[in-house]
DNA sequence: GTCTATATGAAGATAGAC
DNA sequence: GTCTATCTTCATATAGAC
């Protein structure tokens, strides 16, 4: 029954990629998950054969995840200004595990980049769409040679504002720091319209 | 002997020091530091009874070394733009660890938040030096209420370059976001000497 | 395809000889 | 104070019955 193996296989995933996320990588074991998924220990090697295996199925969803949504900000969000702020909103909305978890994507790669670079640069993927797609936009609002280095001092931004809200386990920084965020964006928006006036 | 024992204790909580930064806390064992600080491992235990007593000493360390690093400081660098653009050399300082393993607090607290909240809280000592450091500069500068928002916000851009520089295990982009902060401290000042003006 | 039982190894931790 | 031997627990992983 391939459906009924694809919905397991399904359900192991999206435990996994919550337990990576809450507890780390390294620290969820094999049996966190099964246990979780309600999948028998000794079932789960015909599912995935090692850990690195579910890794990267959580990696693929996830990159699959952030693509459609940003397919859907550029298809339902009419300029890059409100996409820039879209992508800042993202934070205020996901503020609870942000400040208990810091960002999936940031926490995952610290720790991988310790001592697991096969494994960190796969996870780099989710960093390069975003990457892109912010690089994207700030071309359209005109910065040419800039907007590959001002998507990465967005995300930079955005990955501390994660760390230091994480670090004090504390709403206030997040709500704070993402003001100064928007007011950034909003400096760079007024330039590029000097600029084409 | 007290004398060796201290010695051997300062070896062990070097070694530890190291290897919780270059592997992280969780994936560094017992026998991993006891290997590397040449000392039996059943001997250990008469040093450390457990292992969040060697990150506790770690830590202890560690703000140890920032307070005389941030006292040095104080007692060297003149005028408070001069000390918060020494903290942002820092940076550049430390690129090659940086890009390679993270910011040392920021990484492990990043880790520990995870799922080890005591151990974190303690971790969150070398941040609350920073933090406390960075809002006197700003004070001095002028921004009396702001002062604790700027130091947050500068000590999140750190870290936010600090995480996207291993990201990439990129030195270019340690190097162009550096600059950035720069720039924004540049900004900081000539506002504060409008306001005095 | 599903599950039980179990092998194997590493990690944290202790007892107790010297 | 120093070190060997060893215990327990838990992790990854496999064999093989159903």
């Amino acid at each position: 029954m391939a459906d009924k193996s694809e919905k397991v296989r399904r359900q192991i995933i999206e435990t996994a990629n919550r337990l990576f996320y809450h507890k780390g990588y390294n620290q969820t074991s094999f049996s966190d998950i099964a246990d979780a998924a309600h999948v028998p220990r000794g079932n789960f090697y015909y599912y995935f054969k090692a850990k690195d295996d579910i890794l990267r199925a959580v990696i693929a969803q996830r990159v699959g995840d952030i693509r459609g949504m940003l397919a859907e900000w550029d298809e339902n969000i009419g300029t890059p200004v409100l996409r820039l702020q879209r992508f800042v909103e993202m934070l205020r909305n996901e503020q609870q595990d942000l400040v208990r978890y810091g960002c999936p994507m940031g926490s995952l790669n610290t720790e991988l980049g310790k001592a697991q670079p096969a494994l960190k640069r796969e996870a780099r993927a989710m960093f390069d769409l975003y990457r892109g797609w912010l690089a994207r936009q700030f071309e359209v609002l005109g910065f040419q040679e800039q907007a590959e280095s001002l998507a990465v001092e967005l995300l930079s931004r955005a990955q501390g504002i994660a760390v230091m809200s994480q670090v004090y386990g504390d709403k206030a920084i997040l709500a704070q720091q993402t003001v100064q965020l928007d007011a950034w964006i909003g400096e760079l928006v007024e330039r590029s319209e000097d600029r084409r006036a």
